[in-house]
DNA sequence: ACGGATCCATCATTGGATCCAG
DNA sequence: CTGGATCCAATGATGGATCCGT
């Protein structure tokens, strides 16, 4: 599958994939299942992003880079968002230095796709609608992620906990929790820090996908 | 195999070998040999390491990290060194600010168990000996580092090539002549530079082959 | 419900070096 | 001979997320 040429394409193909389940998307694609789906928990935003012709090698760009837009999956169960949303790994050791402007949770957020997949089997597509963050939400993501960066700076890593941050979190990333990353702490000595995250909290993605219905 | 003691033990574990065959000592380790040796280029390095019982998860450090000394194998033929040795890559990135005594060669070259490796079928185990520059061989090495690695920190990255060096030269390093990394110009503007790795110059180890024969 | 823990894939980097064309 | 190119393995970081115990 080729890259969308533009926007409105790319909206097109996700809203498309509306109804059709994944076991029939996988088999057009070619794509096998997981035999543990349990285990292969990324495995449905990998075929959403085969099945959208994003770019196979995006690394820290966005998913769609000359579209500038980024793609993320949202399961749903009985109506509802079911998991908050994984942004981006957590910049620990600039935590002191860096602006919201340069930050990867703003280039992450600036334009998402939003794909639903009621997790019911046999799982299936839902709606899928691009979001952009409104100046109010902008500047609430900016304040939470200032709080939570803020406090890694100030040497708190190891006591931030996910419950900080009205719509943003800061959760444990990596294969376990022994993961470590390079970071300094208040008076910019190296530590070893766990590991973090981004994540978008469920109650902000119902808010979109709510807003998503009346539209 | 676990880690030697002291010094004297790794010693008289390297010196053990002298005289047996790769294809012996990767059998008493329960090593298959690689199917293609033209294809295993690092098969003969990492075979050394198993055998004397070298830290499996070195990294960035020495490989024996108790006893800080690097290992090295040197292919001989017809009793000269064939190959020069390769060091470790170039901080092209620092190389503006990067001072000889933090860097990776002058760690790497602190303390060297060379081992000799006699390339005529059946490959087999030569002398084995323990290395420090002398104050001479530093002060050497150190100019030739300096001079490669104010050359990239003045931008002149693309440019150097194998020639430069008395006894320390820059090759390129990686899967393919494509490999970039990041680098600085001149203006301190980020740039992609190609990949470099310091190698030691035939020349000089068989210098070292050649004292060692004496003593 | 949700905070903490975990799982897989892929790419980049580094370490181990030797290959090979001119 | 030797400067330039390449090959394999292991590790770590990041991106894709969901699992699961309380």
């Amino acid at each position: 599958m080729e890259a969308p040429a533009d926007v409105d394409e790319l909206l097109a193909r996700a809203k498309a994939l509306g109804g059709r389940t994944v076991p029939e998307v996988a088999g057009a694609l070619g794509v096998e299942l997981p035999p543990d789906p349990k285990r292969a928990k990324g495995f449905m935003g990998q075929l959403v992003e085969r099945a959208l012709g994003a770019c196979p090698r995006a690394g820290d760009g966005p998913d769609f880079p000359e579209l500038g837009v980024e793609l993320k999956t949202l399961p749903i169960a009985g109506g509802r968002v079911r998991e908050s949303t994984f942004v981006c790994t957590a910049e620990v050791a600039e935590a002191a230095t860096l602006s919201w402007e340069r930050s990867r949770v703003r280039r992450k957020l600036r334009r998402v796709l939003f794909v639903a997949v009621e997790r019911q089997r046999p799982w299936r597509y839902g709606a899928a609608w691009l979001w952009t963050p409104s100046p109010e939400e902008e500047a609430a993501l900016r304040a939470d992620w200032e709080e939570l960066m803020g406090a890694i700076g100030a040497g708190e890593v190891e006591a931030i906990d996910a419950s900080r941050g009205r719509w943003l979190q800061l959760r444990p990333k990596g294969a376990t929790a022994a993961c470590r990353v390079k970071a300094y702490d208040a008076d910019g000595a190296p530590i070893w820090a766990p590991t973090k995250g981004f994540y978008l909290r469920a109650s902000f993605t119902r808010g979109l996908l709510h807003a998503q219905r009346l539209r």
